[in-house]
DNA sequence: GTCTATAGCTAGATAGAC
DNA sequence: GTCTATCTAGCTATAGAC
């Protein structure tokens, strides 16, 4: 009664994240999910009151994990050492967790950014800045700060399905470790020092 | 006669890449399209035979550049210098012509994807051999041939709308000049050199 | 080349029975 | 909770006049 297919709620949620990122959230119709499911559209309805509502409950989940971690880097000290760890963090995290939200967001940027804009500006913004202040110092230099910035977006890579494409010789863990290690030491070495 | 308008197929193409890259494809209709130019939807259909032809069309020439670029890069010797030049050459390109290019294809991922794995199969998959083999040496350590993807990468991510996101406080030269920098870094340096 | 009008379809959403 | 049936809106695409 609970086993076999769980709350409804969640088994929507689940298989609406799978085709959104698959096919994109306007690709994809509520005729699709339902026949996944074997129920009618008209029984989506029931546990949403539109298909925008699951979105938005997907991205909400996705907020979630994002939030843990800034909380847990926040409650940090703040100096080299503890970037390099909230960096370890992220990687593992990004591994054991935020793959397949970071696949579902690069495949529906366009919609992704039209919610940011709309209801929840101000909260991205913040989340943004806090993000940022975890990764580097808010008074470094500008080049500094960008090098920071490129560390995180190589760890993200490294979760992408663009690196799936090169048809690289390289398993998950190896690539997970690469990214990590390259990370660091962007952030570690600043150009001033050659 | 030719100056105020030109040519109105160019201009369908422009007016449709810029809708594209700002709300993606399935979000923008022909109606929308249409608007912008002051003229009706079947006005379209005159140049393009469907939706679908105005997209593959901007696609072509997009892999116009690319292609260019690499037969560029494939005329040159092999070597650390060589794939050093190579790098600069496609930081230069990205910031006076692939900029748009890269916007558009970030902002419509699942939909590239789709018409890569129909018509375009192989040539996509050869092009992205060709394009990793210019920036890194084919018998590298997987590591290092993955430094050298992260490389390419951090260019990308430069030229990319997600680091306007992140209010950085760095003109898109610096911007430009750092990512640079920070990719010869990547290619030129390896963890087993430490 | 561009127009108006409209066909044809599919999507999201609702009503009401069970 | 889930169903069938149906509504409405919007889209791509075409026909035929100008």
């Amino acid at each position: 009664m609970s086993k076999q297919h769980g709350d409804m709620k969640e088994r929507i949620e689940q298989v609406a994240m799978e085709l959104f990122t698959d096919q994109g959230y306007d690709k994809t119709s509520l005729r699709e999910i339902a026949e996944r499911l074997a129920v009618s559209k008209a029984a989506l309805y029931y546990h949403f009151k539109s298909k925008d509502e699951i979105l938005l409950s997907i991205i909400k989940s996705m907020r979630g994990a994002v939030d843990e971690l800034i909380d847990w880097g926040e409650s940090q000290s703040r100096s080299l050492e503890s970037r390099k760890e909230f960096l370890c963090r992220l990687s593992e995290l990004i591994s054991n967790q935020l793959q397949p939200l970071i696949r579902f967001a690069l495949a529906n940027r366009t919609v992704m950014k039209s919610i940011d804009m709309g209801h929840d500006k101000e909260k991205t913004q913040s989340l943004v800045r806090r993000f940022r202040a975890l990764v580097c110092d808010p008074d470094a230099n500008p080049t500094d700060q960008l090098r920071a910035v490129f560390a995180m977006s190589v760890l993200f890579i490294g979760a992408s399905p663009i690196l799936n494409t090169m048809e690289l010789e390289a398993s998950s863990e190896l690539i997970a470790k690469t990214a990590l290690n390259t990370a660091l030491e962007l952030i570690s070495t600043s150009p001033a020092d050659r």
